[in-house]
DNA sequence: ACATGAACAGACAGGTCTGTCTACTCTTAC
DNA sequence: GTAAGAGTAGACAGACCTGTCTGTTCATGT
C-alpha cells in the first residue's frame, strides 16, 4: 500500500508527462524543460532517472505499446471467431480513434523526428513485429487462404488508417479499412461460397 | 536559351537541395545552414527569395506536389481501361518505392513536424485532397458501386504502403497494396459474376 | 538524534538554430 | 566607363536546447 495513497514517484510523473506532451506536440519539438516543468519534478531526477532524452523517449515509447497492446488484447479476448477477433482489432483502433487527442501513431511521428539507428527505430520495430505477427496469427486461424499476404493487407489498411485519420482528422478512417478488411478477409477464406 | 547553358540560379540550387536534404533527414533536423552550404549559396540569398525557413519548407512541398503528381498522372495516362488506370496508381508507388532513397511520404513526415496550422499542414491538406479525388474519380468510372467509400479505402491503402514501406524498409508494400486494390475493385464492381 | 537517500530549485556551460546585417564581387546593359 | 542588380562571405544577435553541477529540503529507518 505504498502507491495508492503517496503521490506518483517523480519516474511516473515524467513518464505521464513524456506521454502527454511528447504525443501532442512531437519528441523534438517538446524540450526537457516543457516536460520537467509539467511534471513538477527536476531536472537532475530526470537525469537520475533515465540518463538522456532519447532514453525517456524510449521508455514513452515502450509504454505506448504496452498500453497499445494491452487495449488490441482485450478486444480481441472479449471475441469468440478468428473472423471477429480479427476484426476486433479494426474496431480496437476505431475507437481510439474516436477519443480526443487522437494524433496517429506514436511510432510513425517518433520515427519521422528521428535519426535511424536510435532507440526510437528499435521501439518501432519492436511494436511493429508484434503487429504485424498479430495479423498473420489471426489471419492463419481465420483460414485465409495466404495469410502472410493478407497479414501484410490487413497492416496496410490498419497504417493507412491511421495515417490518414490523422492527417485528415477523419474519426471514420479506421471504420472504412475495417470494412476493406471484412471484405478482404472473406474473400481469402472464401466464405461466399 | 538562358537557362540551358547558364549554372542554375540561387533558388533553383536552394530547391534542389531543399528536397534532397528535407526529404533525406527531415525538415527540423535539416537547419539552414546545411541548405545553404549543400546548395552553395549564400544565406542572404535564401532569405531573399524565400523569407523564411517555413516557406522554403512549403515550396519544397510544393514541388514535391508537382513531381508526384506529374508522375501519377503520367502512369494513368499510359493505361486505357478506368481498371488498368486505378492500379497504375499503386505501379507509380511501387516502382516509386524501389528507388533507393525512399523514405515514405513527403508530407506526412513534414507534417510530424511541424506545428498544425502553419504552411505544412495547407500543404499536406492540398496534396491529400488531390489524392482523394483522384481514387474517387477512378473508382466512379470504373463502375465501383460506391465510389466514395472505395475511393477512401484505396487511399488508406496507399497510405499504409507509404508508411509501412517506410517504416519496415519494405519494398514490396505496394504491391501488396496493389493486390489488396485490386481485389477490392472486383468485388466493388461485382466483376465476378 | 541522526544518517541516508531521493527529490527539489536553479544557475551554468557549450552547442545549435533562425534571421539580420554589412561589405565585397561579379555580370550585364547602356 | 559605369550604374544596377544579383549573388557571396561571414559576423552577429537572440533564442533555445541538452546535460552538468551545486546546494537545499525532507521523509524515513535506525
Amino acid at each position: 500500500m505504498a502507491s495508492s495513497t503517496t503521490k506518483p514517484s517523480a519516474r511516473e510523473r515524467l513518464l505521464e508527462s513524456a506521454n502527454e506532451l511528447f504525443y501532442r506536440e512531437g519528441v523534438q519539438s517538446v524540450g526537457i524543460d516543457r516536460v520537467i516543468e509539467h511534471a513538477g519534478v527536476a531536472k537532475a531526477s530526470l537525469y537520475n532517472t533515465f540518463g538522456s532524452k532519447e532514453e525517456l523517449v524510449h521508455a514513452y515509447l515502450l509504454g505506448r505499446q504496452a498500453t497499445t497492446t494491452a487495449r488490441i488484447t482485450a478486444a480481441i479476448e472479449a471475441r469468440s471467431t478468428p473472423r471477429a477477433q480479427l476484426l476486433a482489432v479494426f474496431d480496437s483502433q476505431a475507437e481510439s480513434q474516436r477519443r480526443p487527442g487522437f494524433r496517429g501513431c506514436a511510432f510513425a511521428a517518433a520515427s519521422a523526428e528521428s535519426k535511424p539507428g536510435g532507440l526510437v527505430e528499435q521501439a518501432t520495430q519492436g511494436y511493429r513485429t508484434w503487429l504485424r505477427e498479430l495479423f498473420v496469427d489471426l489471419a492463419t486461424l481465420a483460414g485465409a487462404h495466404d495469410p502472410a499476404l493478407l497479414g501484410r493487407q490487413l497492416q496496410l489498411l490498419y497504417d493507412g488508417a491511421a495515417s490518414a485519420g490523422n492527417l485528415d482528422h477523419d474519426p471514420a478512417a479506421a471504420l472504412s479499412a475495417r470494412a476493406a478488411a471484412e471484405a478482404l478477409l472473406d474473400l481469402s477464406t472464401g466464405s461466399d461460397r
